[in-house]
DNA sequence: ATAATGAACTTAATCGATTAAGTCAACTTT
DNA sequence: AAAGTTGACTTAATCGATTAAGTTCATTAT
């Protein structure tokens, strides 16, 4: 391995010449400096990042957390648009990203741990359980973090609009004539809980009545779970015209069910997404759907997470909600 | 931060007899390395990797490179699996995984220049293309690696049963009665290389004569060019009965097209996919295709590499060949 | 009693890079 | 000419942990 003291030889001068020079430090003659980055070039050296970090308290390093209890973290096309693009901006700006999780090995140590171990600058919270305490200690403590879709007190937080997501989706399918909207929801999470709460809020506002029975719950991005929520639908005497999914994927539960039941979509009935992963564009019919600004949200925490580290003095928790759109397919049938 | 030298004040030892203590040393008192592990746990003394990086020469930290030219990389469902697969084994053996890419911020190298610059033990190519002069450089350079899906000389790899896989299917088919087979493949990857061969050679040994204008290119995972293979298929005067594609996603884009001329699956043409992604399996009609096992491939690839690692003097190149699955869907019509 | 052995530490160098503080010769200023 | 300033370096400490090579003292062997 090449190192600065190689350098120094080569040039006959000290290793904190060389060091300086490299870096552009002021107090090099010119011609020094060049003399000695042409011998670094020469000799194909390559700073060492530890030794760096080391010194300097800064790795240059960011953790990116994917706990998913499910265990399929980055497998959603969601989540993995999501660290593609957190990855891409980071990058950009110079940091590599490092996955922080529970247990590393045969030591036992939980994500605050993990990434004090491995001296991560900051850390984005991409998809965890937020009643963890383990989550609660790391987004608490003096490491900066940039969590997404959820807030932590006076930290900073990338959410998606869920509150206007879900508006939207119930005023397109008003606008078309539905009345009797039903709609299956993931765990209770506050994402959930916005959905929830903004999809109640919009139909009340637009004078629609929504039955108990019509809100079901189920279980992100399980085709199986929403597949038994929509035949419970089904089953019900008086049936909706058009059925909210807690995402696409959960969807193409749905979509087995009604096919099942020789339902059609949407002459039959109607339904919606929500996500807008590219999967659902490419399906026939076309979801229509939200399209949550996955790539946005990823560059934006990478983005915020990276300002905090590099001014933490005058830094200010921020929450930045990234806007999404609506994706018109043709899986809502125009009624009357 | 709590290091080995606030454990030796508090204990009244050396800083090694810390070091030695926490590491299971055998010239340490055992009831000194009680009280001094006792201490540790007191004072919430966590490692430093970086030091301990700096020091041993061994970061335990793995690279992993998915350098789609696409861009795309890690959000195609067969390589998030593949990397969650990596990780999860990575992590098991103690080790981090981090992206290696092309330039980090303003400086630019290139993906051995990167790998070295994080002191990365080893690298796991996951996704590539490897004709390009920098991962070669990667792969025949001192640093240990892993192949996935392509073999260097004299290096170790994991290869999925192309072969084996494509001839399961045509076979598949063959018993089904199909003896008109189309095959859209992907780039002309060695990977493609395989399954066209594997293609040709059972057809050629069942007695089945593929017409030239049967084999069509188009690219991976991407439905709009596989979409125009089908079209053109369509349009020859003698048409196909079941037409196989380069992978699981690609099928979609036939699946457009063959809807928009009418053309109902298996009833009017049977269809196959390569790959197994999740998905497959939640569309209806569910896909016949062949099931990659990627799971394997990705944590085999940790284990080899790690092995690797830890036992450089005695390694041996070798390239394991993980099995797949043929999933019998509903996509294969039977014929007579 | 003296030497040898061994257990249980400590000393000090080292990994590669950074940086505050110091040195020294050349040049200005008055 | 003496004093001050500046430019261009060097010295040496430091980050946190590891480890080869001592050191010390108690115990055992001869």
């Amino acid at each position: 391995m090449v190192t600065i003291t190689d350098i120094s030889k080569a040039c006959g001068v000290s290793r904190a010449t060389v060091s300086k020079a490299l870096n552009g430090a002021p107090d090099i003659a010119p011609k020094t400096a060049e003399r000695i980055r042409e011998q670094a070039r020469a000799l194909g050296y390559l700073p060492n990042a530890t030794a760096r970090a080391l010194k300097m308290g800064r790795s240059y390093n960011i953790g990116v957390l994917f706990s998913d209890p499910t265990g399929s973290g980055i497998t959603h096309e969601y989540f993995s648009q999501i660290l593609e693009s957190v990855k891409a901006e980071a990058e950009r700006l110079g940091y590599d990203i490092t996955f922080i999780s529970k247990d590393l090995g045969a030591m036992s140590m939980d994500f605050y741990e993990h990434a004090k171990y491995r001296s991560c600058d900051g850390v984005v919270i991409a998809s965890a359980d937020f009643q963890d305490p383990a989550i609660i200690r790391l987004a608490q403590s003096e490491i900066p973090t940039v969590t997404l879709d959820y807030t932590f007190d006076s930290r900073t937080s990338i959410l998606s609009d869920n509150v206007r997501g879900m508006e939207a989706l119930v005023r397109f399918v008003y606008e078309r004539g539905h009345r009797r909207l039903a709609f299956i929801h993931g765990e209770m999470t506050s994402v959930t809980q916005k959905r929830v709460a903004s999809f109640k809020k919009t139909c009340a506002s637009l004078g629609i009545t929504v039955p108990g029975d019509f809100i079901r719950p189920a279980v992100y991005h399980d085709p199986r779970s929403s597949g038994l929520a929509t035949r419970a639908l089904l089953a019900l005497p008086e049936q909706p015209t058009c059925i909210f999914y807690p995402d696409d994927l959960s969807f193409l539960g749905g979509m087995s069910e009604l096919e099942r039941h020789g339902i059609s979509i949407p002459k039959d009935m109607s339904v919606v997404g929500y996500d807008g992963i590219p999967l659902s564009q490419i399906l026939r019919p076309r979801l229509t759907t939200y399209r949550q600004g996955a790539e946005r949200m990823g560059s934006e925490a990478a983005r915020l997470l990276i300002e905090q580290i590099e001014h933490p003095d005058t830094w200010l928790p921020q929450s930045i909600t990234v806007e999404g759109e609506l994706l018109e397919g043709d899986t809502v049938r125009i009624i009357g």
